[in-house]
DNA sequence: TATTTTATTTGCATATTGCAAGTATTATTT
DNA sequence: AAATAATACTTGCAATATGCAAATAAAATA
């Protein structure tokens, strides 16, 4: 039996690490936080605020602060919902596609760099395995909110 | 060719989640972070500040206000190695001890629950498959730190 | 219409972060 | 040996992030 949890305590270290590169593009200075917001809002269509927030797991008044930034920052709209004024439907502004977008792209190069450091078979198998451990968690109890 | 900017983003996430259910010890409450230095700290053989923080890839400054907490909480001792008074050893109190173990208990019990949901050839795989990224990631020049 | 529920925001109070600057100790240079 | 530099760690900010409790405002229900 393998010591997992020196497996995850690494893994969880390192892509911690990854994460932070995200964050500067061009003279916008973006949390990882906010660039978790803004991939999700990227993702869904017509996302409310409280839908970002459970699909990241973060608390909403936390997330209603970062909101705040984002839209200070002009990366993110708000518009009310016309059914229900009481829900903000949540939108990228061009600039905040563009940053998304190069976020995208710098982080799939450096996952690119990493899995570089492997052989073709090893690369499926591991991005296999990924997906699998993915489902795992969506189905386990202890863990883990975001959906999908 | 995969999205795996998706599954990392969403296995970041979820990583983060599942760490989140470390933290709670009895009448301790520790953070993430805090659980992640008693893990280094009982690992390594009479390390230094230094040793830990570059590790867990942290800014000194924080990590040596971590410790701070830490010690007075009485988890973390911390003495002034013989041969170089600049620097600290830190060590696990008793307390400490049980504390990590607990953590180590719980989050191991987690992960059971988390590969529970797979077949045993699926576990196997995604544990090779894991410690595969790991080993990639060690060699990336984009990522990642802790050097083990 | 009155009451309850829902979606989001604000008021705190606390914790975390990291840069710049400080202290103390050891190593190196002259 | 004295002066200088390098190292290990700590402290002073100042900015940011966090989450609970309470507030607001708009539906939904009674």
């Amino acid at each position: 039996m393998e010591n997992k949890r020196e497996i995850f305590h690494v893994l969880t270290r390192r892509f911690g690490l990854l994460d932070k590169n995200c964050c500067a593009v061009g003279n916008f200075e973006i949390s990882i936080v906010q660039s978790h917001i803004l991939y999700e809002i990227d993702k869904q269509f017509e996302p409310s605020m409280q839908q970002i927030a459970e699909s990241l797991a973060m608390d909403i008044t936390t997330f209603s602060r970062q909101i705040q930034s984002l839209v200070k920052m002009e990366l993110v709209k708000k518009a009310p919902a016309p059914q229900d004024k009481r829900v903000s439907i949540l939108s990228l502004s061009a600039q905040g596609k563009f940053v998304a977008a190069s976020i995208d792209h710098s982080m799939n190069a450096y996952l690119e760099e990493v899995f570089s450091h492997m052989n073709e078979f090893e690369r499926e198998t591991v991005i296999r395995s990924l997906k699998l451990l993915n489902e795992a968690m969506s189905k386990s109890s202890v863990c883990c909110k975001p959906l999908y």
